[in-house]
Parts: structure tokens; sequence; C-alpha cells
RNA sequence: GGAGGGAUACCCGAGUGGCCAAAGGGGUCUGGCUGUAAACCAGAUGGCUUCGCCUUCGCAGGUUCGAAUCCUGCUCCCUCCA
């Protein structure tokens, strides 16, 4: 199993104050029952439950704080169940949510549940023995295997017949849909809290798992969980809900221009990664370092001092950058996302680089090929050079950036949009470098 | 089944024969300021071989010198009546 340095090792014994810490982190929206919960937690190991959907190949951003949340209660001794929703993943929840989801096949869910099984492992050890006795190491289990093999009429019988209608079409995901005439639900959407609150029953009757954690969108669902628990005479059960993230400036948390930040490298560059952390808004670095990080509150608190003091030298958001790649990425991440970072924010125009230095620092940035007689005769002209790497989707579009002087060639502006491209446009031997905007860069390759 | 209303660029939404590639707002992008931030100011936002040309206003036809605007049919959506 892979393992990066922030790898915590199970504790032998269960450390108290876990809920506190959770707390002071941020984590925390609502509990279902905060002292009886914060006994529990102090007073012996507790399993406890987070489920992800496998929507995609890869988590993204929005899941880390799941992530950390499971990270820290690991940290207190207690036993994570991380659950990968292969079978609520093919129903779709309909929480917070205005359309149906798209339905996987069983092939496409396989795989992500691949990727998602190797992220959770970068801050989680989920090595534990299902049938073992339970220590703190946890386990990653997929809800398809369970839920699969019972037929309708057990269903209906072992959770249908403690599940109440009435509260069911009470809740607030379910009821937006039905008032809503532009939108129905269907019946399987509805059934999704039955299934998520089947998890929990079937969880806390195999592995003793009492508490569940989610978004605070989850909340509903989470309930109803307690609810079948208790209705099936398996006693007190718990949930926590953390919030869902906004970012100071109103945009989705999570996402860079409009797409995901994932945590696949293969998706999102460790540099792209580092980049989306760095330029977290000043008043969230505080609290994304509190939740997003594994530093102490009192160096966080340091580092928001530090902030206020010179907000211009930007200590805390590199800090938080530095931390969140680590976590991830591991250590070689963190020099690849700094190295790329100091030549691309360097002022200096590129040239007499070497290939290896510019494929290295632009490892994230698309290229193209084109033929390289075509840059000793006429030249290329640069606003083909743009779309054909795909900086932008026309020429029109390129020519706007053009003239808005918002396109750099080596770091060197151009304002031409006439402007072609010739043999001493190279940045080394073989690749110009344009830019276009303040930090989107592509390489064009004359071979 | 009947009676009305509607479909406009990424979204919302003006426009009801030429001055319309189509107001305004939002979003997005870009420039400036700055700190790779926020706020603010400014510009851009159908395509192209860009002082010009081409294709757009649900779909298909028609009237007209000329249509997003008028007419006919079709599709979809909404409201009211049965």
């Amino acid at each position: 199993m892979t393992t990066s340095p922030s790898t915590p090792l199970p504790a032998a014994s269960v450390t108290p104050g876990a809920l506190s810490v959770l707390r002071a982190r941020g984590f925390v929206q609502d509990v279902t029952d905060e002292v009886a919960l914060a006994a529990a937690l102090d007073a012996g190991r507790v399993t406890y439950y987070v489920g992800f959907d496998p929507t995609a190949p890869s988590l993204h951003a929005g899941s880390l704080v799941g992530m950390m949340a499971m990270a820290w209660l690991q940290r207190h001794g207690h036993r994570p169940i991380a659950l990968a929703g292969g079978a609520t993943g093919r129903i779709g929840d309909p929480s917070g949510r205005d359309t149906e989801r798209e339905v996987f096949d069983d092939a496409t869910i396989d795989r992500h549940l691949a990727g998602i099984r190797h992220q959770l492992g970068l801050v989680l050890d989920l090595s534990g023995d299902p049938e073992g006795v339970a220590g703190a190491a946890g386990l990653l289990v997929d809800n398809h295997d369970w839920t699969a093999p019972v037929g309708v009429l057990d269903f209906l019988r072992e959770v249908g017949v403690y599940a109440s209608v009435n509260q069911m079409i009470a809740r607030e995901s379910v009821r937006r849909r039905l008032e809503e005439r532009e939108q129905g639900l269907t019946y399987a959407e509805f059934s999704y809290q039955l299934l998520q609150a089947f998890d929990f029953a079937h969880l806390h009757e195999r592995y003793g798992c009492v508490l569940q954690g989610g978004g605070s969108d989850q909340w509903g669902n989470i309930v109803a969980g307690i609810d079948l628990i208790r209705r099936r005479g398996g006693g007190q059960a718990y949930g926590l809900v953390w919030p869902l993230l906004t970012t100071a400036d109103g945009s989705k948390f999570g996402k860079s221009a409009g797409n995901a930040v994932w945590l696949d490298p293969e998706l999102t560059s460790p540099y792209a990664y580092y980049q989306y952390w760095v330029n977290a808004a000043d008043a969230d670095v505080v609290r994304f370092l509190r939740l997003f990080t594994f530093l102490e509150l009192d160096t966080i608190d340091e580092l928001g001092r530090e902030l206020e003091r010179d907000p211009g030298a930007r200590v805390a958001h590199r800090e938080l950058a530095r931390e969140a790649t680590r976590i991830i990425h591991g250590d070689a991440g963190v020099q690849a996302a700094e190295g790329a970072t100091a030549v691309l924010f360097g002022d200096a125009p590129f040239s007499d680089l070497s290939d290896e230095v510019l494929t290295a620092a632009f490892e994230e940035a698309p290229s193209v090929t084109l033929d390289r007689a075509r840059l000793d005769g006429e030249g290329v002209g640069l606003l083909e050079a743009m779309t054909a790497v795909g900086l932008t989707a026309g020429n029109a579009e390129a020519r706007r950036l053009v003239q808005q002087g918002a396109v750099r060639l080596n770091n060197a502006r151009i304002d031409d949009p006439r402007y072609r491209l010739g043999p001493t446009d190279l940045a080394s031997q073989s690749t110009a470098v344009i830019r276009a905007g303040k930090k989107r860069y592509g390489l064009v390759r004359f071979a």
C-alpha cells in the first residue's frame, strides 16, 4: 500500500478529546448528541464510517473534508470504515441536486473504486482485517457486497417495515423534488435514503459501527440510519456532519476555473493542485489550514498572525499549498510544484532553456507538435499556434486575447495578431512557450 | 379534448418589418491596480483569410426590395377550463 509521510499510524490506544479537535478545526457543523458522542469517543475505541460516491475515477478536493475528519478520528485511536458506494452509486442521491444522477455501469464503477481506494490510503490506514478483532486499523468496504444479494422481499421486510414514508417524504431533499414540477423524483432516488440507512445498520451490526460522518447535506440520510438502527433494536448511534464548504468569494470550493480539482495526479497535476491552494483567498487560508493540513493549531494561529501582519508575503498561502500537496502528492509532488512555480512566476523572458527544463517546468501545460519546416520557412501564425495547443477555442478568441495584451511568447508580450513564429522564437532547442492571460501556458514544439 | 401564453446568444431577459450580430443584467475571459488575493476601474464575449465577409433569434416553408419581428404548418413548454 502506498503511504505518504503524513499517513498516521493507528494509535495503540484511544486518546481523549477527538470531538473537540474536530470542532476546533472546523469539521463540526452539527452532531446528533454532542455530549453523548464526546463521552463515547473518550470512553473507548469507536468505529465510524463515511461514504464516498464512486461517480468519478478520482476523489476531488471536496472529498478532503471527509478524509481529514476520518484521519483525525483515527489518530485518536478510533477505527474508520470508508464506504465506497458501489451500490448507492448505482442509484444516485437526490440530495443537493436537481436532476437525476448519471448511472454508471459496473465496470466503470469498479474502475472508480480502485482510484478511490488508493487515495483514501494516503491519509488513512485501511489495512484492518474485516474478520479480525477491532484495532484502529480501518476497512474499506463496498456496500454493493451486502446490498446486491438482498432480494426485494427481504429488503422490504428487513428495512422497509421500519421506514416511515411520512418521514421519508418530509425530508428536505425529497420534498423539494416533489414540490417542483420541473424535475420529478424517481422511485430509485427516493429509495436512496433507505439504502444508506441500511448501510449504517449493516455496518453497525457487523462491525459495531456507531458513528456516521458526512457533509451537511447528508444529515437526513444519516438520521434515517440512526432511526433504523434503533428500530431494529440496535441501540444508540450517532451522526456528525461537517459544513459544505464555500469560498470567500462565493465560488464553489474545489473548483478552479470551473474545473474540479482532483486528487489523481493524472487529472490534476501536483503543480495545478499546489496552485489551487496557493491561490486561496486570504479570508479562507486559516480555515483551510485547519481543515486540510495536519499542522498544529498553534502553528496555524502563528501563520494567521503572519498573514495579518504581511498578507503580501503569502507565507500562510505557501504553507497551506505545501502541506496540502504533501498529503496527496508527497514530497516529490511538492518539489515539482514549487519548482514549476518558481519558473512560471519569475519575470525573466524564457530563452536558452533546455528542452528538459521546459518539460519539467511545464509538465501540466498542454502541448502540440508542429512541422519544423514551417518554422524555418514562412513561419507559423501566432493565432494558429494558440488554437493548436488548445489555449483558445478558435482564432477569433486568440485574436481577441492578443489585442487585449494577454498573450506572451516566451514571457515577452506580443500584441500583433499577425505575428508569425520563426526560428528565433524558440525558448529551447525545439519549443516555444505561449502564455495566455496570467496563468495559462501552452508549449509549441517543432520537430 | 378546449382556450390562451411562450420558445432570442453560456444563463436570465429586451426587441414586434430596415438604424439588429441583436438592449440590459448575470456569468465567464482579459487588461489595470496589487500580493499569483479580495475589492475596485476598464474592455471583451457567434465565426472567419476582421477597416470586410459569412452563419445565427425552437423547426420547416411562405410574404417582402428587406424578417428575430408578418403568414402557414410542425415540435416542445407553461397557465386556465373539461
